[in-house]
RNA sequence: GUGGGUGUAGCGUAGCUGGUUAACGCGUCAGAUUGUGGCUCUGAAGACCGAGGGUUCGAAUCCCUUCACUCACCCCA
């Protein structure tokens, strides 16, 4: 008698075949279009010394991170695959040639609670560049281009690559006397789209307590209509008064200035001074990419420019930028929306053969014929009743059938049966294969994602 | 961590102002069709109604406790 209940712990996914082909084929285009870009696949470990994880210390991370003993050891689960890359790079600089571009897809582990689109175990799909010492600006405005080849690679449509600049805001709430506040005045302003234009005024002068005239300049700074022009053109009065304003401005002039020439258009990509996501080691240049059609879910791309990757392990400034895809997050709100291509799932095999004699020899030479010949065959050898084996086919979409019994063997030949079409014939072996390899090359393909 | 909501066959749900054998869809199994799946039809199996306690002649239904899940906040992909 079974006595445990069989389960998942809350915000973990599990999925089932045909989902978890959906999964790899985002996976696979992912791979694909990191690989154009020239960065190269790395994997490390999930749990790590808990110490090189918290090295930074303090803050959420501390809060969230899973963390356990075992043996001596003091261990946990990644928190993101930022923090792992800069160990590997630390320990591995000497190895490596800069700038370093490396993507990795992996699971990371947050001890939060779940809610919708929220996992305690999920994807994510990073890359970063990682310089030595220096790293050019042109590697952050190549970043809005990967976002978007990534995402246009998925079959997405809807989406907002949205940009701001970590610089052009400490320099700004510089200007303003609020260098000791910024940080909560940057939490805040991140809610503006949420909560809106009031509240977050609310918030600024009574929670933060800012005066009413600093509320308004943030509030007019950052609520510029018309679009990347008219919001880069309302900066420029707060020119010449903060070197670091300046600069900021300069780097995110040249993102902008570059995104043309790299290819993204202007409707896919957005100024907005409101977002700051990733407080903790973002300093240039910060991304955020949203689903037009599901601004509610988050983020599901987001990252940036960060001037110390490694400090904690290395005395060496190791400059970079990256983003991280929320693949799961990406992956609940598209199966959610019906948007993953349904037709894209395949039969786990192009043929099943199904043997029907005693002796199963002449199905595992023919199995290992159609193999050769570049086709998934599996044989069903399970003693059940025929038309169970046919189902068996049916059910898991298996497009061909190949069926072995003693008129077959007498006469030399096989059975193939179409289970679309429900034809079937009578074929020597060679034909067979001929036949069924042409079928299956004909079977539609198409993008990953569908948009309505 | 703080505050709402929900727990009913494998899955998705109805029933919830208490009242006999807890209903439906999908799925599963059997048969119509003994070397032929899907479609259709017929039938069957499958639920101590999350767990524990209480109120009552009587509880899936009301009350308490607890656990689980879930949504929102915090924070974030």
């Amino acid at each position: 008698m079974a006595s445990i209940k069989p389960r998942t712990l809350s915000g973990f996914m599990e999925l089932l075949p045909a989902p978890q082909q959906q999964m790899e084929r985002l996976m696979d285009v992912l791979r694909k279009t990191y690989a154009s870009y020239g960065f190269t696949p790395l994997d490390t470990p999930v749990i790590e010394d808990a110490q090189i994880l918290l090295a930074k210390g303090g803050g959420e991370t501390e809060k969230q991170i899973y963390r356990f003993q075992k043996g001596d050891g003091d261990l946990a689960l990644r928190f993101d695959l930022t923090v792992p890359l800069a160990k590997y790079v630390a320990m591995h600089y000497g190895e490596l040639s800069f700038p370093f571009r490396r993507y990795q897809i992996g699971k990371v582990y947050r001890g939060e609670r779940a809610q919708r689109g929220r996992f305690r175990e999920f994807y994510q799909a990073d890359i970063d560049v990682i310089g030595d010492g220096k790293l050019d600006i042109l590697c952050e405005a190549e970043i809005p281009a990967i976002i978007y080849e990534t995402f246009t690679a998925l079959g997405l449509k809807r989406f907002c690559i949205r940009v701001n600049n970590r610089r052009l805001l400490s320099g700004f709430y510089e200007i303003l006397g609020l260098s000791d506040k910024a940080s909560d005045v940057l939490r805040t302003v991140d809610k503006l789209d949420k909560v809106g234009k009031d509240v977050v005024a609310d918030i600024l002068r009574d929670d933060v307590g800012l005066t009413d005239a600093q509320t308004q300049e943030i509030l007019a700074f950052l609520s510029v209509e018309g679009g990347t022009d008219a919001t880069l053109a309302s900066l420029e009065k707060y020119v010449g008064k903060n070197e670091t304003f300046d600069l900021g401005l300069s780097e995110l002039k040249t993102v902008v200035r570059c995104l043309a020439d790299f290819g993204v258009p202007a409707d896919h990509f957005a100024v907005d001074l409101t977002i700051a996501r990733g407080l903790d080691y973002y300093t240039g240049t910060v991304y955020e990419t949203t689903l037009l059609d599901h601004p509610e879910i988050g983020s599901v791309c987001s990252g940036g420019r960060y001037d110390n990757l490694a400090e904690y392990y290395i005395d060496r400034p190791l400059p970079g930028v990256g983003i991280s895809i929320g693949l799961t997050r990406l992956f609940y709100v598209l199966g959610e929306q019906g948007m993953l291509n349904d037709a894209l799932v395949t039969a786990p095999a192009d043929v099943l053969i199904l043997p029907m004699t005693e002796d199963p020899g002449a199905a595992i030479r023919a199995a290992k014929l159609l193999r050769q010949a570049g086709l998934r065959a599996q044989l069903y050898t399970e003693q059940k009743k025929f038309k169970q084996k046919m189902s068996y086919a049916d059910k898991l979409a298996i497009p061909y059938c190949v069926l072995l019994g003693e008129d077959e063997l007498a006469a030399g030949k096989w059975s193939v049966k179409d289970m679309r079409s429900g034809e079937q014939q009578l074929l020597a072996p060679e034909d067979a294969v001929a036949a069924i390899c042409a079928g299956i090359s004909a079977l539609d393909s198409g993008s990953v994602i569908t948009e309505k």
